[in-house]
DNA sequence: GTGTCATATGCGCTTCTGTGCATATGATAC
DNA sequence: GTATCATATGCACAGAAGCGCATATGACAC
């Protein structure tokens, strides 16, 4: 069984659908900027019910642009680091288009007030 | 009545909304390459129904992507010009990555076969 | 084992989107 | 006026997507 190029036109449709959404930008805004996060961080970014953030950051996952992992209980997000450039820069140009917004400002501010203490990249605070 | 700053962040979503088919990547990919074209240029370049084609023209000009104008019986589109630097850099970035797609090679090639004459911009030859 | 915290997911519901068909509109030629 | 060509659109239907709620899972502490 070999990749037809239909594999890489639907990674991009995928990708371009995740991207259609007001909250998945926000989500992938805050990553850019962050490079990684746990969901409580963005939970209380967003100020979205936990299930909602859970259920669009699947999305962003099964559309290849974010990976995640686990750490004790949490589980940590980043921009996937093995985007193609051109899927990368996709993805640079519409965060630099949604910079401008006025919810970003605001996302950017309140991710800094939730900002879990970080040493060498672990969260050492126990409470979401 | 003022503008809001949500105008512009739902300008930017009806336009990865209007990215996010397949069909309108491939018309984008078409009009990024040859500047202006008419309906029936990409009917037959996309082998699809000219009412498909027609819909989601009026989808990319509702998102503020393409422009139409009329000459006779037929209507030019083009993207808008008028795009700002970073909607554009968005159009530019999801074309190059469409770039590579089998689809999109084998639509240049349609196109170059189904492009109607043109002298100085505008299409002479009568028929679609 | 129990309890708790962090996160994911199944289900029902509603809303949005794309498609196909038929038909309408708009411009031209006669 | 009629006929024809190019394009748009109303409608019905099917499938996808997002949401809210409740609940499940997974890791840890005890």
């Amino acid at each position: 069984m070999h990749r037809s190029a239909y594999d890489t036109m639907d990674k991009l449709l995928r990708m371009l659908k995740a991207l259609a959404d007001p909250t998945r930008v926000r989500i992938i805004q805050l990553l850019q900027k962050r490079d990684e996060l746990c969901v409580c961080e963005i939970v209380d970014t967003l100020q979205l019910p936990q299930y909602s953030v859970s259920r669009h950051l699947g999305i962003l996952k099964a559309a290849g642009l974010v990976v995640d992992w686990r750490q004790g209980k949490w589980m940590h997000h980043r921009l996937d680091p093995d985007l193609s450039k051109q899927d990368r820069a996709v993805v640079a140009a519409v965060c630099a288009r949604a910079d401008a917004e006025a919810v970003h400002r605001q996302d950017a501010r309140r991710l800094r007030q939730h900002l879990r203490p970080r040493v060498k990249g672990e969260v050492v605070e126990r409470k979401c």
